[in-house]
DNA sequence: AAACGATAATTGGTCTGACAGATTTTGATG
DNA sequence: CATCAAAATCTGTCAGACCAATTATCGTTT
């Protein structure tokens, strides 16, 4: 459903100038005038771009001044950080493995029949739209939400949308600097969520637990290689 | 430093039309020029406030047709959670007992001296209030909330937090409903605590997690015999 | 009356050009 | 060399326009 828009050229060549030209954190980005004649589009487009970006926490724009690396996006992938603001997001994977990994279990324990509808109705959600080649992480975070409430336990979600912004982050810059719309990689977080949802169906709370372990492990090392 | 910009404004609007009209998912949104004139401002800051709710997958856009609410706002927030007494029971421990315990781990693992000493201070403040005889889950909480931090990982204090009205609660009422304050349960939690600390001092990965998890074994035993 | 299809109106996506306000650079002056 | 004002540069914001996709309208046909 999502075509692609200008912007998202624009994100990625701004990505590929950070990276590229080995701009450090609080380095100064070309002007969006010089940034829109190099990707021959707009001033707007540009700025679309860059409202995103800052968006993801990655630029920062001043007034006058110009926009500015704020953090690196290979350095927000790096697997420990210093605490900091920017830290939350990947530091989270390191919670989602025992977090999302116990819910899994839960969850394949006590399922009742309306809460396993309710999952595989995320999943179908997630199906079709990664099926349809666009970027999937709302309908993605929507499953695991819907599987830690599958737990009937309210300390798993209020966990789990505490951590849910930086999780999101994490999942757009992964997704946007990675190309991961590749078919296999599609398929492959495909089959990895359809064989959680199919341990938690037939109630099976230790292979839920592995595959949920297994599966965002493989979301790490996909954003991470 | 960051300036207010308009599109701030744009974007609060927005959210607060979404909850006042308790627009549901699914429902479209006044079209941008509306929005335009509604917040007196040009049609180009109420599109940036669109691509940065976009962006945080509040709302979505297709072309010719308008924008759509694609997650409520409000469905974000735990806060509004309803948490059943019983449930924050049994369930902030469930999640502790993964959270915490691997918390332990890692802080073992990691731990830097300036975070070990704050522990140590921690422990300090709880055995004293212990020994005191005073009701001490200010202190309990707040060692547990430093372990969390000796992580490193600042998503485990944002979960943590998140538990932490919950967990209060639970002690709270633990504390008033059971005479916890004998001579031998004091001893027997101030013990508790101490092997967790002192796995940590010596970096003992495994035997913090399980000192933890003992930890929060007992103290769900000592509420609920 | 219902189904259909062409047409018009609406809406988001993009572009151009402009001006204000903040910041940096420049350059003249002492 | 140090100081400071002017000039150049840059982001923030605005207005108006056109395109393409979607939706609503309405007359025609069955």
């Amino acid at each position: 459903m999502n075509q692609s828009r200008l912007s998202d050229h624009a994100y990625a060549g701004i990505v590929e100038i950070i990276k590229s030209r080995n701009l450090e954190v609080g380095a100064r980005l070309p002007s969006e005038s010089a940034l829109a004649e190099m990707f021959s589009v707009s001033r707007a487009i540009v700025r679309e771009a860059l409202v995103r970006l800052a968006s993801d926490g990655i630029t920062e724009a001043r007034r006058g001044a110009g926009s500015f690396v704020k953090s690196r996006p290979s350095e927000r992938l790096a697997a420990f950080m210093p605490m900091s603001e920017l830290s939350a997001t990947m530091g989270s994977f390191e919670v989602r493995f025992v977090l999302e990994a116990e819910a899994a279990r839960l969850a394949a324990t006590r399922r009742t029949s309306p809460e396993m509808a309710h999952v595989e109705e995320g999943m179908d959600m997630l199906r079709s739209a990664l099926l349809s080649g666009a970027p999937a992480h709302a309908e993605d975070m929507e499953l695991h939400r819907r599987i830690a409430s599958a737990t009937g336990n309210p300390a798993f979600l209020i966990a789990f949308d505490a951590l849910r912004s930086g999780i999101e982050k994490v999942m757009r810059a992964g997704l946007d600097i990675s190309r991961a719309r590749h078919p296999d990689v599609i398929a492959t977080m495909l089959r990895e969520h359809e064989v959680i949802v199919e341990a938690i169906r037939v109630q099976d709370a230790d292979g839920a637990a592995l595959a949920m372990h297994w599966h965002l492990w493989e979301g790490r090392r996909r954003l991470m290689p």
